[in-house]
RNA sequence: GGAGAGAUGGCUGAGCGGCUAAAAGCAGCAGACUGUAAAUCUGCCGGGCCUUGCCCUACGGAGGUUCGAAUCCUCCUCUCUCCA
């Protein structure tokens, strides 16, 4: 990738994503030889990033590493309005403080990925503040109700008499207005974005700019491989995870799902990725295999090499191996000269959050003492000072818990 | 302003006086198997205890009817739909 031709560039940055608008506008950009300017615009509200929000950012990256300038839009005045998709009209507004405060955090998680020479961080009240009620007004005259009304969601409402505030009609605008301040040569955001970053497209012929180009990325399925990845759902890879709770995850992800994973999560090219694919197919290389692979690339993204290897070593030894890992948890409990109850013992050290979880566990054969298994929900060992046990929960839970 | 519908365990969603700690699905957990925390199959899935059983809490909230209520009645809170 020294020296890719344009349209080797044009195909690395098209890689996994569903829109890209016009192909042909980025292609003449791109031949003019100067950086593009690309932006994606983030709400302030939310800086706790997982692997679903990796997408758009790599994608970012991508650009950079072809010296493009991107630029980490913080949507500080949009976020006023709330971009209406999401139900909840009106949002509190956030302080001064505040959204500086999140905007640390989204550096700090953003910076893993996006190299922070080349990233510049803005707010778009720098300018939509600035517009002011007439500016405003100016702004909206641009724009028609009918084109507004294009949008899907809108439309609908529209249609069956839902309530529709005004101020909710100015969200595509606003946003669309900072691509016209910032002269933007791409935009991208999810698919939910297509609407808005069209707006901006034909807001920018309006005010006698080259329009930019849009591309959206796909909502990145969770671990169930169902729902898309989201906090809520617990079905995410949040990226200030441990790199073996990383590691772990990855691994529980379907061996179909790898793929989609391997095109939006890695900075693989189309065709390396083909590559292997085959080689999965016809057997040369084993589909587990190629899974730690994307385990590890993951993990070297957000912590470094050493964490990956070493996160790959310890999923061999628990789960391969089935041996106890090389860290264990010390756990100390108060002595008693009568015996304990092993599920008491179990909920104590923190293994597990009831009694009756910890019976159902013993019962069903989950746990393991001194690599002894027990199936009595009753069982019960000595607890006299000085005794210690190694303890096994289910496939992924260890103590060492000593009486004292 | 008027007319309706609904609020059930992490979620979706049945039940509409006792057999209901509450169907079913999803998620979760465990076991077997394996190539892995894939896939598949099986089991579990409110909590406490001196555990063949006993007790406590639970169907939006507060009362009431009844031997007995998630189920009936009254009031309250909240959500949604339709009409104006």
């Amino acid at each position: 990738m020294d020296h890719p031709t344009i349209d080797q560039q044009l195909d690395y940055l098209a890689k996994g994503t569903v829109d890209l608008i016009e192909r042909a506008d980025l292609k003449t950009k791109l031949l003019r030889g100067k950086p593009l300017t690309v932006k994606v615009g983030f709400d302030p509200t939310a800086p706790d990033i997982h692997l679903g929000h990796t997408v758009v950012i790599r994608k970012m990256k991508h650009f950079q590493q072809h010296g493009h300038r991107v630029i980490f839009l913080i949507g500080d005045f949009t976020g006023m309005i709330g971009d209406p998709t999401g139900k909840k009209v009106t949002r509190p507004a956030l302080s001064r403080e505040e959204i500086e405060q999140n905007a640390e955090t989204y550096k700090q998680q953003v910076y893993k990925i996006l190299d922070p020479e080349k990233t510049e961080i803005r707010f778009n009240s720098e300018w939509l503040g600035a517009l002011g009620s007439e500016g405003m007004i100016r702004l909206a005259a641009k724009y028609t109700l009918a084109r507004i009304l294009e949008r899907d969601d809108f439309r609908k409402r529209f249609d069956s008499h839902q309530p529709i505030a005004i101020h909710e009609l100015l969200y595509p605008l606003a946003q669309a207005y900072d691509s016209v301040a910032l002269k933007c040569d791409v935009e991208m955001g999810g698919t939910d974005q297509r609407f808005n970053l069209l707006v901006g497209r034909d807001l920018m012929r309006e005010y006698g700019l080259e329009p930019q180009v849009v591309i959206t990325m796909p909502l990145l399925e969770g671990l169930d491989g169902v729902e898309k990845m989201s906090k809520s759902l617990g079905n995410y890879i949040g990226i200030n995870e441990a790199p073996d709770q990383i590691f772990g995850k990855v691994m529980s992800i379907s061996d179909d799902l790898m793929w989609k994973y391997y095109t939006l999560c890695t900075d693989l090219t189309p065709s390396q990725i083909e590559k292997l694919k085959g080689e999965v197919g016809s057997g040369a290389v084993h589909p587990m295999q190629a899974k730690r692979d994307l385990a590890k690339s993951i993990i070297r993204d957000f912590h470094d090499e050493a964490a990956a290897e070493t996160a790959e070593a310890e999923f061999r030894r628990i789960f391969s191996n089935r041996e106890a890992p090389t860290e264990i948890e010390e756990k100390q409990l108060p002595a008693s000269d009568d015996p304990q109850l092993l599920a008491k013992v179990i909920t104590a050290a923190g293994l597990c959050a009831t009694n009756k979880e910890a019976q159902r566990l013993i019962a069903q054969g989950g746990v393991t003492i001194d690599d002894t298994k027990t199936d009595d929900s009753r069982h019960a060992i000595d607890g006299h000072v000085g005794k210690s046990y190694l303890l096994k929960v289910g496939k992924r839970r260890f103590a060492r818990v000593t009486f004292v």
